[in-house]
DNA sequence: CTGTTAGCGCGTTCAG
DNA sequence: CTGAACGCGCTAACAG
């Protein structure tokens, strides 16, 4: 077996180039090697200004590109940036210029596909504007998301929550920081925060059409986080679905597999022909549990996810769910932010449309 | 699930207080709102060193900490900082220090749980030494990984690369760095990375010894990406297996769902007994091709997957797999990173091992 | 075209 | 115990 040893740091290939003395006409030496790790002394804009022998300003212009710098010149200070492996410092660009080309994303649980689609979106978007995205998850804890964001927009030019799990009122502290923010997956009116949803209400509604016309009456809806504002309209599609003669009965759950999978057992308790869950993490979990239970799916009892997470057509049976338009939420979350980094007016966003995708899951109630 | 929550950080209110034009003592003016998006002005050290009458070397030794202060210009600060909600800009303190309070997690694809849970790991301790972790996606792209490494290590302390699929040779250049990098899930010799791995060839052997023991000959391996170490060790350890009398033939996939699935065919070619996948998520892909072809698992053929991510356990049949020590992992990794920072002395890391865990998937073959 | 200079917000000597 | 002054690395006037 190949012990890994950790290796006694070798050295660079990256040719540290040992600056002496010579750098006489700045009274700037270079630094005695405190630094713990450090190999190599960093390389700074004056690196370069001093092997080149022109000033700060120079390298400066050089590096952002601009034309008013002698050919010969530029060419020369490109050379010695290439040769010293000289980068700007982006926190130094950014304390200056009060931009990072960063945005951060915040999710409260990054082990669902479902946001990482959505990031995947932004990401793309992201990449072709050459900003870098960074994500962070709250770990659905309300106080460490506050904190996160917080922490985060220091860096970052613009924050994208999504499905974020504070207070309102957190929210409103916000949005009045002097960066962009941008809410997915939760409308919160008075608050300030340019939000794109999708219309859960009406992909419910969808779903419950569907049950109810394969014979479905008595339905359990496996609930999703309380913190979720999905889950809330969610699950008040259930009174709605009374429309269609359904009787919805609530479960709290979560939204996760292991939380669905226990609440089957207090599901089962209320007799449904069918049960609606809130996501498909939380469905793949209720089937699971069914079946230990010797419950067949579809043929005793129908269940339904929501997000159509790439899994869900691949499970067996697979799933009947929403399909949540999680790219283009992403890419549309994007743009949004986009139009607020660089100042201009917001377009009126839409809301989004879940589609229902009917699958293996469901199927006419058994008489 | 009692949330350990190690974090008081009460936070003010922050009530926005109005800084009206009494900032006089000082030549500074509260810079006319140019920016964008803005509505408060950003509140700094000299803020509250004005506000409070202070100089700002005080307000900066109240606001780190230190002792050598007078109580009562020290509560004076506190209060002044807490009603203006000022808050040290980290950038600023970055630039200062050269330490960011952050690490950085690069990982190749964030939708395989697998990396979710190692990350989580890491986010545990990270958090509890009060440090910020930020998550990056390379997108399985090498040169977008080594781009992004070399971004996000500016504003970062440490750097832990998770399944890195560049070159060596960039690896090499990112240890040339003057900060601390720690690689998980791969083993370079002489590149000076300190590594955590997985002794993938043994958990791979037991599994192609549990599947001998069922009685299993001809066997196919559905390998996973190309630029994966982790692959490298599990397809080699096939050749291994024939001194258990296997035959292991190996057909090209992938790490995802959808690859897992759509190599089914070319594997069923090869008329195995028994198919060996890269990961759980391709196994979950090949159950679902199976099931197609209408082949029934264990009985036809008997799968493994290798990781243990969560919802193995609840497909229908369950997987039978290697339990990647995923949290462990993290935690390590936690550690070994945090070492460099502080610039220790490496303690040697063990090699970890991944359980077998025998579930539905596999049965003895049919004669 | 080019160099000098003034900060971005902060931590940190160094005098008092 | 406290404040003035310098500099982290960089950009943007402002002279020349």
């Amino acid at each position: 077996m190949a012990h890994t040893d950790p290796d006694p740091h070798v050295s660079s290939t990256g040719v540290a180039v040992e600056v002496t003395s010579r750098a006489q006409p700045n009274t700037r030496r270079p630094k005695i090697d405190g630094r713990r790790h450090s190999v190599a002394q960093p390389v700074t804009i004056r690196s370069v200004a001093d092997e080149a022998g022109v000033s700060i300003a120079t390298v400066s212009r050089v590096m952002s590109g601009q034309t008013n710098v002698s050919r010969s010149r530029a060419a020369l200070v490109r050379e010695v940036a290439g040769r010293l492996g000289y980068t700007p410092n982006p926190v130094a660009q950014g304390l200056k210029s009060g931009s990072f080309r960063t945005v951060a994303v915040v999710v409260p649980n990054l082990s669902n596909p479902f946001f990482y689609d959505i990031i995947r979106g932004i990401g793309l978007k992201a990449q072709a504007a050459r900003y870098q995205m960074v994500v962070l998850d709250s770990n659905e804890d309300p106080d460490k998301e506050v904190t996160i964001c917080r922490d985060v927009l220091r860096y970052s030019d613009g924050l994208l929550l999504i499905s974020p799990r504070m207070s309102a009122q957190d929210l409103q502290q916000l949005a009045a920081e002097d960066k962009p923010v941008v809410m997915v997956n939760r409308a919160e009116v008075g608050v300030g925060i340019p939000s794109l949803c999708v219309d859960n209400s009406a992909a419910m509604l969808e779903i419950y059409g569907h049950l109810s016309g394969l014979g479905h009456r008595k339905v359990v809806y496996l609930a999703g986080p309380s913190a979720s504002w999905q889950n809330d309209m969610r699950q008040a599609a259930g009174i709605q679905a009374q429309a269609f003669g359904l009787e919805v009965k609530v479960v709290p759950a979560g939204g996760t597999i292991a939380t669905g999978y226990k609440a089957v057992g207090r599901a089962l308790e209320l007799n449904p022909t069918a049960i609606v869950c809130f996501n498909d993490l939380s469905a793949f979990g209720a089937l699971a549990g069914l079946k230990e239970h010797g419950i067949m799916v579809p043929d005793d009892i129908s269940l339904t996810g929501f997000d159509d997470i790439e899994f869900s057509a691949y499970a067996a049976p697979s799933l009947t769910t929403a399909r949540n338009p999680k790219r283009e939420l992403g890419q549309l979350s994007w743009t949004i932010i986009e139009q607020l980094m660089r100042g201009e007016k917001l377009l009126p966003t839409p809301m989004l449309t879940a589609e229902l995708i009917v699958r293996g899951s469901t199927a006419p109630v058994r008489r």
